[in-house]
DNA sequence: CGGATTTGACCTGCGC
DNA sequence: GCGCAGGTCAAATCCG
């Protein structure tokens, strides 16, 4: 706008040459003027423009704060929806995995019905095997009371069985256990089954509560004092026995369940079921432990190994000690599996201690066999295993244990006054 | 008087 | 189903 006005002014400057001079100082103060005007004119342009390009910095970097805002909030909402999809993701796979684990749930109700009902066959197989192969022990045992086991190795090798070749290879592998395997297929037959360990140790828990040793010793008492009190709840005359059969309950501890009964002439024979559930005194433990241990070796020669099989060298031991010494022998017979440790010997014959020694040496590597082999055994019997492994003349001690309870509880027993002692039992029900 | 023992009744399992 | 034998219970009795 400035340089269209001084344009104008030089057009009407020209036409009046008189007045050039003047009008050349004037026209050039006003041009001066107007150079001023201008550069005023331009200062405050620029300084406008100044102020303008100001206000557009301000509002550039505020535009660019507002679009970085901007950008981080994409950002966010791109990473919240990415986080979104995720989370999508895992449910879709954790919807998956819930219907497979229902597939497979349903799978293995599959198995277990398939395997109930072959299990539910192999018992019935396994109890027809029995019926064939141990017949002839049990009657055996029935008939006389007592097995010997010697005897049963015999008739086994004599009379091989006719069933098929795994039922023969485990009797070939396994002599001496035919009467006690007849015997448990027909009170336990479950426990032929070594593939339900959890039904088995149940099973065996009620076995061994209704275990029975029975220990003959010669006495004029109606019962032994083992250290433990006894209380007598019970007598009965036994069918073909003309003494009275006593009953007996430990008194020690109330609810504890060991029991036993009593009846003879010289000989008494007491019969243990059960184990003590109470701590015992010193002289009840020599005992206690012995029937333990008896009562376990019985039961564990009844009882399956791990690897579905029986170790049978305890009851060869077993029937080794029986028909030489006549010591322990074990019976079939019912309702129980019961060993009995014969004593009467020594008790007769008390200069004979060698006799007792070598009795009680062949029972010791029966007890120290199983109680290191198997853990499931009571804080008794542990007991008893620790007094083996820890003193090597253990059986030396436990026949001076057991001999010297009875001989220094009944010195004498020439007092006339007793002469019907007792078969006694110690029941535990 | 309280605890232990006796004894007859009752229950249960098993064989016939 | 019935009878028998073994085992348990509980009231009566005994004993220190």
């Amino acid at each position: 706008m400035a340089a269209t006005c001084n344009d104008a002014i030089a057009v009407g400057d020209d036409s009046t040459a008189s007045h050039s001079n003047s009008l050349v100082m004037s026209f050039s103060k006003k041009r001066l003027a107007l150079h001023e005007v201008d550069f005023f004119a331009q200062n405050n342009k620029k300084k406008s423009q100044h102020d303008h390009d100001h206000d557009h910095d301000a509002q550039t970097v505020h535009c660019i704060e507002l679009n970085e805002d901007i950008t981080g909030r994409n950002r966010s909402i791109k990473k919240y929806g990415d986080e979104r999809n995720e989370l999508a993701a895992m449910l879709a796979e954790l919807h998956d995995m819930n219907a497979e684990n229902h597939r497979l749930r349903e799978l293995v109700d599959q198995v277990n019905n398939d395997y109930n009902a072959l299990h539910m066959q192999l018992i019935k197989l396994m109890k027809t095997q029995h019926s064939h192969g141990g017949d002839q022990a049990i009657e055996k045992g029935k008939k006389e009371g007592m097995i010997d086991l010697m005897e049963s190795n015999t008739v086994q090798a004599l009379e091989p069985t006719k069933d098929n070749s795994s039922k023969a290879r485990i009797i070939e592998e396994k002599p001496g256990e035919q009467a006690f395997q007849g015997w448990l297929s027909n009170k336990v037959p479950r426990l032929n089954s070594f593939m339900d360990h959890v039904d088995q140790a149940s099973e065996t828990m009620s076995i061994i509560k209704k275990a029975r040793v029975s220990v003959r010793t010669r006495s004029e008492s109606s019962m032994i004092a083992d250290g433990c009190q006894w209380r007598k709840y019970g007598q009965k005359m036994a069918k073909g026995n003309p003494c009275p059969r006593a009953y007996y309950r430990c008194t020690m501890c109330t609810g504890c369940p060991v029991q036993r009964c009593g009846e003879d002439k010289s000989v008494l024979i007491n019969t243990y079921e059960g184990q003590h559930n109470h701590p015992l005194p010193p002289t009840a433990m020599a005992m206690a432990s012995t029937t333990s241990a008896a009562a376990s070796m019985l039961l564990s020669g009844s009882m399956p190994s791990a690897d579905g099989l029986i170790n049978p060298s305890i009851l060869q031991s077993a029937a080794f000690s029986s028909s030489h010494n006549n010591m322990a022998t074990l019976s079939a017979s019912a309702p129980f599996p019961t060993i009995t440790l014969d004593l009467t010997q020594q008790s007769a014959t008390n200069s004979s201690s060698q006799l007792q020694k070598d009795q009680l040496s062949l029972l010791a590597p029966l007890l120290s066999e199983k109680f290191m082999s198997d853990p499931s055994l009571t804080d008794t019997v542990n007991a008893a295993t620790a007094a083996i492994t820890a003193d090597p003349n253990f059986t030396s001690a436990l026949v001076a244990a057991i001999t010297s309870i009875i001989g220094t509880s009944h010195p004498n027993n020439n007092n006339g006054n007793y002469n019907t002692s007792g078969d006694q039992q110690c029941n535990n029900s």
